[in-house]
RNA sequence: GGGGAGGUGGCUGAGUGGUCGAAAGCGCCCGCCUGCUAAGCGGGUGACGGGGGUCAACCUCGUCCGAGGGUUCGAAUCCCUCCCUUCCCGCCA
């Protein structure tokens, strides 16, 4: 969230920056609000501060003193009582307000808007007609959607023998080149968090229905480890020298992905639970851009490594989110489908996170600050294993193990068409 | 699930109704000393918010001792509810 002071003393910004997102912001609400438990806060204050200094004489207090004290003490809790009304409502309104995106952050209200700022390697040619992951995984019998839909309903997938273990063989990639090559600590989380990180990271309280919610202890399936990793330090005052902490984490993922099914979803591309390996970095303020475009750089060396085609594009201030300050989305190229999948979405948040679950940090005589946080998926496994399938499909329909996953495929250097 | 113990400042840990925002130690900051470093010595050092202000580092007021209620003129200290930690027992992958 924003912080109250920056509100009042920028109104204006804030009701831009929100305008351009396209978000609602109650901030004329916030300052009406702010402005009487101000002056409740004060009337409440001083006659606590008289209450205090003659009750501090103690046991020398004669009966008609105490009974007027008596009659303060009801007026301090009368006015209590009407501050606690408008600062809930205040702490409500404030987690509505969305972050104000960054300067550099280009104008627009959608998709279109969207700049690409980089591309890196060509799109695969092939001297045959390349398929789509759905027709070469059924081919081969590594995806089995049937089943999955009857086991948990629409929007399930399922892979099997070779398929499971070609996207676990992207998994363990993934975290080894994040621990071993970019610096990140691996963390296996929970999977099930409670409200206040939901709030911590913004997926609350307005994007409820996107979340899956278990009843049960009023949790819910972590929509991203973005959500437990950035709250792992919540409420703590960290050391200043242990900054930036770098996490990743894999898990799987779930989400409500309310709508219909429709032919942008056909195959493995958009599911109710689907894993990732995610990236989460805790900075110092200062830089905390720069760190965004290093984490773009760890994201999209899987890519390289994989030898995956793909784009990298700056959202525009339309279409990215209500609490990032800049965000940068990798898409990678699907030959059989003929186009762009999102595998990554990399962010950085400022201080909004931060603020919402309380991540602080002190230099050695410092005050506490609030960290800047940033995130991004490095990568998404469904469409990168998607973009892979179809990218390093053979004539007769097998797969081409890329170099860097055959230490984890038993050195397996193909997948056999089914022919084969 | 049953029973016991406990949750205090960046950390460890005293404190059972007013003089406690809270002893002490660690850490951190400033200075001294030691020909470097370590040790030693002296002083300082909580968070959040309101108001003031010759406006970052100053003054002032308030709140905060797991969270929320309550008792009382007055609560870290007493009562209730919840959360969490820990130990013993039970159950279980």
């Amino acid at each position: 969230m924003l912080a109250l002071n920056f509100i009042r003393e920028h109104p204006d910004l804030v009701r831009q920056g929100a305008e351009r997102k396209g978000e609602p912001a109650p901030v004329d609400e916030i300052l009406e609000l702010d402005g009487q438990h101000r002056a409740l806060l004060a009337e409440e204050e001083s006659a606590r501060s008289e209450m205090n200094s003659r009750a501090a004489r103690g046991a020398g207090l004669s009966p008609g003193e105490r009974e007027e004290l008596g009659r303060l003490k009801g007026r301090i809790q009368e006015l209590q009582q009407r501050r606690k009304q408008l600062s809930d409502r205040l702490s409500g309104l404030l987690l509505l307000v969305p972050n104000v995106p960054h300067e550099s952050v280009p104008e627009g209200v959608s998709d279109d808007d969207n700049v690409v700022v980089r591309t890196w390697g060509e799109p695969p040619q092939f001297d045959f007609e390349p398929r789509t992951h759905y027709d070469l995984g059924e081919a081969l019998g590594i995806f089995d959607f049937e089943r999955a839909v009857k086991i948990a309903g629409s929007r399930f997938a399922m892979l099997r023998g070779v398929g499971a273990r070609l996207e676990r063989a992207l998994s363990w990639f993934m975290l080894d080149l994040a621990t071993k090559e970019h610096g990140y600590l691996e963390i296996s989380p929970p999977y099930l968090v409670s409200r206040d990180c939901m709030v911590g990271t913004a997926n609350l309280p307005k994007f409820e229905e996107d979340a899956f919610h278990v009843v049960e202890g009023d949790r819910f399936l972590v929509p991203t480890a973005e959500v437990p990793l950035t709250n792992l330090y919540r409420d703590e005052i960290l050391d200043a020298e242990r900054l930036p902490i770098r996490h990743v984490a894999w898990t799987p993922c779930w989400r409500s992905e309310a709508g219909a099914p429709g032919k942008d979803t056909r195959g493995y591309i958009r599911l109710h639970q689907f894993s990732k390996v995610e990236l989460v970095k805790f900075v110092r303020p200062e830089g905390s851009l720069e760190e965004l475009e290093s984490l773009v750089g760890d994201a999209e060396s899987v890519l390289q490594r994989l030898g995956l085609h793909y784009r990298v594009r700056l959202m525009c201030v339309g279409d990215m989110g209500f609490a990032q300050w800049k965000k940068y989305d990798i898409d990678a190229w699907a030959p059989g489908l003929q186009r762009y999948l999102e595998v990554s979405s990399c962010s950085v948040f400022g201080d909004f996170q931060a603020r919402r679950a309380n991540v602080r940090f002190r230099a050695p005589g410092g005050r506490p600050e609030f960290v800047h946080t940033l995130n991004g998926s490095g990568l998404a496994l469904p469409r990168t294993f998607d973009c892979l399938l179809e990218s390093y499909q053979t004539a007769a329909g097998g797969i081409v193990v890329p170099e860097p996953l055959r230490p984890y495929m038993e050195g397996l250097e193909e997948i056999p068409g089914p022919g084969e």
